[in-house]
DNA sequence: TAGGCCATCTGGTCCT
DNA sequence: AGGACCAGATGGCCTA
């Protein structure tokens, strides 16, 4: 915009004018670069660059006796003003624009930030981000629950570890961190409706060696799933163990690596339990009723609850949408009922 | 198409 | 004076 001649539109209100240009205009891609920016308004600019209150006052004089008529008589107030303000008008467009390069890298700084929060996190995937505010969330969630932890002594349950991440999260953050901690929906069935909800079980409702779906017959993370948004799920065992002791090689890493690693989870209409959305997130902590998920009874539950045996898997559940929706009604009647 | 999320611009305020 | 920070406004993109 600096290239534009010093018209009206250069005394028009800032706001007007940004509203007249698109929003990658030039200038605002040079932006991105202050630097070249910089150089882009000495080549361009002519005498724009300088540091802030540099020469300027040399300038306004000049531009002062450049107002004298010829006869070396001062023009009219009026003129005069409006030539001042122009040479004004310039620096602060300039100094502007260099605010607005600042409050975008400050907006960058804070946005990387936010990366490097979303990556410790209990939920972590490059392709399905958490939005900003969400990841805050998770994040206060995230260090009230571990607080509880120190605070306790001892571990809770997986059910309230996970009721307490999510907390006044949105569903489908809840879907995400769910996912993520690799709860399945037949725990939480078993759980609601205890030992009579065993009617609901499907053959493979019990555990069943990851990367592999019995009914798909195929490998994990591959026919139906939903594959395009791979996701690293967030290893429970990882985050849990790790703070108290030593992890199990299985539970070494948070996120998916190489094809050892757990399959992506379809975690799109999996754990789409609630049903309602908290407008209060500081009154309402229902969504713990959404994730009755008992830690499946069993091997998981020896030595600790949470403690995966080394040749067990947490299981994987791995449904076709169809599945996910009859379950998902199942989980309603209980709701319901 | 509405709504959510985001990046950017902008002007105000506070601090150094 | 200038920079950091903040919040409102705006428009683009994406998804249900």
């Amino acid at each position: 915009m600096l290239t534009l001649p010093f018209d009206e539109s250069v005394v028009m209100p800032e706001s007007q004018m940004c509203r007249k240009f698109p929003r990658e205009s030039d200038d605002q891609k040079q932006m991105k670069n202050p630097e070249s920016f910089s150089k882009q308004i000495i080549l361009r600019g002519k005498n724009i660059k300088r540091s802030p209150g540099e020469d300027t006052e040399k300038e306004e004089e000049e531009e002062e006796r450049e107002e004298e008529d010829e006869n070396g008589l001062p023009r009219r107030r009026g003129l005069r003003k409006k030539k001042t303000s122009k040479i004004r008008m310039e620096r602060i467009k300039f100094r502007r624009q260099e605010a607005n390069a600042r409050e975008r890298n400050r907006m960058h700084g804070l946005n990387d930030a936010l990366d490097n929060l979303r990556k410790v996190v209990p939920c972590y995937s490059k392709t399905q981000k958490l939005s900003k505010i969400e990841t805050l969330r998770l994040a206060k969630n995230y260090i009230w629950a571990l607080s509880e932890i120190l605070r306790i002594g001892k571990r809770p349950d997986l059910l309230t570890f996970v009721q307490n991440l999510c907390k006044g999260l949105s569903q489908p953050t809840t879907n995400l961190v769910a996912g993520c901690l690799q709860l399945n929906a037949r725990s939480f069935l078993m759980g609601q409706a205890g030992e009579g909800a065993h009617h609901t079980r499907t053959p493979y409702s019990t555990f069943y060696p990851p990367y592999h779906s019995p009914e798909l017959g195929t490998p994990a993370g591959h026919g139906t799933l939903d594959n395009s948004k791979s996701m690293k799920p967030y290893n429970y065992c990882s985050a849990y163990e790790s703070f108290y002791e030593s992890t199990s090689p299985e539970c070494a890493s948070p996120q998916f690596e190489g094809p050892l690693s757990p399959p992506p989870i379809n975690y799109n209409g999996i754990f789409s339990l609630k049903q309602e959305e908290s407008l209060d997130y500081g009154k309402n902590y229902n969504y713990g009723m959404h994730y009755c998920a008992v830690p499946p009874r069993g091997p998981l539950g020896q030595s600790s609850m949470f403690r995966l045996p080394t040749e067990s898997h947490f299981p994987y559940d791995l449904h076709l949408r169809n599945q996910s929706l009859t379950i998902q009604d199942e989980l309603n009647a209980v709701f319901h009922n």
